[in-house]
RNA sequence: GCGCCAGUAGCUCAGUUGGAUAGAGCAACGGACUUCUAAUCCGUAGGCCGAGGGUUCGAAUCCUUCCUGGCGCGCCA
């Protein structure tokens, strides 16, 4: 709709060109429609002749006149008018805008869908969370992020893949061996001293006991052959448990790429050597350094210790280059915001080994606060003392924990209050959309009892609707694609929950002024599609962010 | 000290990438269920868009200088 009035827009302004009213030959890079806030400017309004104001040297209302001269007419238009300082405002016929209703009954479920993204290959890397412990809510809400980015790319045509990294590799893995071991020891009756850099939590007991259970007792084993084997039994335990989590929250990840194996195949020494091939490390300090400065970073960055052990720096250039030769042409990671100060090293490396550094985009999630009571909750996987992911969706549900998460903008903070969000259960936004759903759903079962048949598309009526409400509630519906276009080259599902959020809003106000089912036959079929059409982009956007559409509530 | 993110109604946040009179939800106040589900709707009130300067036809949005809050600034992960 919006894309034929813009191809109008732009072959009257060549026919201004060529009759000679306009002058300068200047053709926009692209024409600006927006959707006016106040519908009084119509349906769609541009800015065009006060852009050309400048290049063609005439008052933008004279220029707006010359191209409405030539647009006059346009079966599209019902209406265009000249505001403002230049404003073009052009309301179009309802014949036009009922045509939507067809388009969204022909595509179904892939309706709002379209192929902007010509399948180019992104992988969205998210969670990541070390092996280590249980999710706690900060993982939660970049997953949930991490999700629908994914989502919303692939609806927008881009071949998308989830990717989780495991750190398998490396000191944390190590602690968590060794805290593991002595917990078992602990078991066995031995008296030990728990390290303060042990991870303290009452999980890793379980995990020796379980490991007691399963496996049997170590005493044979040299200490560093006893830790390996904790941590590999750990490693494997939680990840379990993570996927588990991840599953009760609808989240199902393509892959699951392990560092350690990027070790064992020896990619990261072979990266090591290419990077000291272009010139870009060197050696000081007893230390390998990748000369990140060159590209933009502040200080150059370790990639070897001077104990000969490497740095998560060192593997995770490995493995995002590793991904571009996996054929991704986009990557994204999804990171704690406190991770920030990783950008500038990782472009710094993409430059430096030849890859634009637009192919990698960062997603910072700001921090959670979780709060119980309006009291601040302190997470920390060593202290011992967190609320778990589980813990939340279990306390919260599914639905309201995904909506919560997905209804601000990634990149400000979000007060997590369990108290108020169970609490608000009953009015919590994400049930008033589904609500909506629910509604026609309710209506659709009411027509039936009434024996009243539903018509095929082709053979209502849809001129019956003309009421004010009902084509703003149209034109909220064409709206969708263009809002997933938006969330998806933007990275921003929050959109989408905001777009639910109104269309809900508008159908609940129809609903409460006008009756669907009248004694009308015609005009109760006209609106059976049009509550359809709603209930169709409804569930659509609802499946988009992993969230339920129920059929009655 | 340097860097990143934020600052919009009492609270929590949107604001279509520079457009016309800045919006929504909670909270407050007043109304609507013999009518397709009241988990709903209608109405009222609420603003120096952190502050100053700049860019232009036009700024919450862009540039700049401050102020406030959060987070980073390791041969930690």
């Amino acid at each position: 709709m919006k894309e034929q009035l813009r191809l109008a827009l732009l072959s009257a302004l060549k026919q201004c060109y060529v009759d000679g009213s306009l002058t300068s030959g200047e053709l926009p890079e692209e024409v600006q429609l927006e959707i006016p806030k106040n519908s009084d400017h119509g349906d769609f309004s541009t800015n065009l002749a006060m852009t050309l104001a400048k290049p063609e040297k005439m008052a933008p209302r004279k220029i707006a006149e010359a191209l409405v001269a030539v647009l006059q007419g346009n079966p599209l238009c019902d209406k265009i008018e000249i505001a403002g300082p230049g404003f073009i405002n052009f309301r179009l016929t309802a014949t036009c805008w009922y045509d939507v209703l067809d388009q969204i009954f022909a595509q179904g479920c892939d309706y709002g869908h379209s192929t902007i993204g010509h399948g180019t290959k992104i992988q969205v890397e998210f969670v990541s969370a070390n092996p280590t412990g249980p999710l706690h809510i900060g993982h939660g809400r970049g997953a949930v992020v991490g999700d629908a980015v994914a989502a919303v790319l692939q609806a927008a045509g881009f071949e998308v893949q989830r990717e989780y990294y495991v750190n398998d590799a490396g000191n944390q893995v190590v602690t968590l061996g060794r805290s593991i071991l002595l917990r078992l020891r602990e078991l066995q009756g031995e008296k030990i001293d728990f390290p303060e850099d042990g991870y303290q939590a009452e999980y890793i007991v379980d995990l020796a006991s379980k490991f007691r259970s399963e496996v049997g007792e170590l005493n044979n084993l040299s200490e560093d052959e006893a830790i390996q084997s904790c941590a590999r039994f750990g490693v494997t335990e939680i990840l379990k448990w993570i996927e588990a989590d991840l599953q009760k929250f609808g989240i199902k990840f393509d892959h699951w790429y392990s560092e350690k194996n990027l070790y064992d195949q020896g990619m990261v020494d072979r990266q090591l050597d290419e990077l000291k091939q272009k010139g870009l490390s060197f050696e000081q300090d007893n230390a390998l350094w990748l000369r990140t400065t060159a590209f933009g970073d502040d200080k150059d960055r370790v990639l070897i210790k001077s104990d000969g052990s490497y740095t998560y720096f060192a593997s995770d250039v490995a493995y995002h280059m590793e991904k571009f030769d996996r054929g991704f042409n986009r990557v994204i990671d999804v990171w704690g915001a406190d991770h920030h100060g990783y950008i500038p090293r990782m472009k710094a490396m993409l430059t430096g080994l030849g890859h634009p550094p637009e192919d990698l985009e960062v997603l910072l999630i700001q921090m959670v606060n979780l709060l119980r009571d309006g009291k601040p909750y302190i997470m920390g996987k060593r202290s011992g003392n967190f609320i778990t992911l589980r813990d939340v969706i279990d306390e919260v549900g599914r639905d309201a924990c995904r909506f919560f998460f997905l209804m601000r903008r990634c990149d400000s903070q979000l007060d997590f209050d369990l108290e108020l969000a169970k609490q608000q259960s009953s009015d919590n936004p994400v049930y008033y959309v589904q609500y909506a759903h629910a509604r026609v759903c309710s209506i659709n079962r009411n027509a039936e009892e009434a024996g009243t048949k539903q018509l095929q598309p082709k053979d209502v009526d849809y001129s019956c609707l003309k009421l004010a409400d009902e084509l703003a509630l149209v034109k909220q519906l064409a709206r969708y694609p263009e809002t997933i276009v938006g969330a998806a080259l933007g990275y921003e599902p929050h959109r989408i929950v905001f777009y639910l959020q109104d269309l809900a809003a508008q159908f609940h106000s129809y609903y409460n002024r006008h009756r669907v089912l009248v004694d009308d036959p015609a005009t109760t079929q006209a609106r059976l599609c049009l509550a359809n059409a709603v209930r169709i982009v409804l569930a659509n956007a609802l499946r988009l962010l992993g969230l339920s559409a129920p059929e009655r509530m």
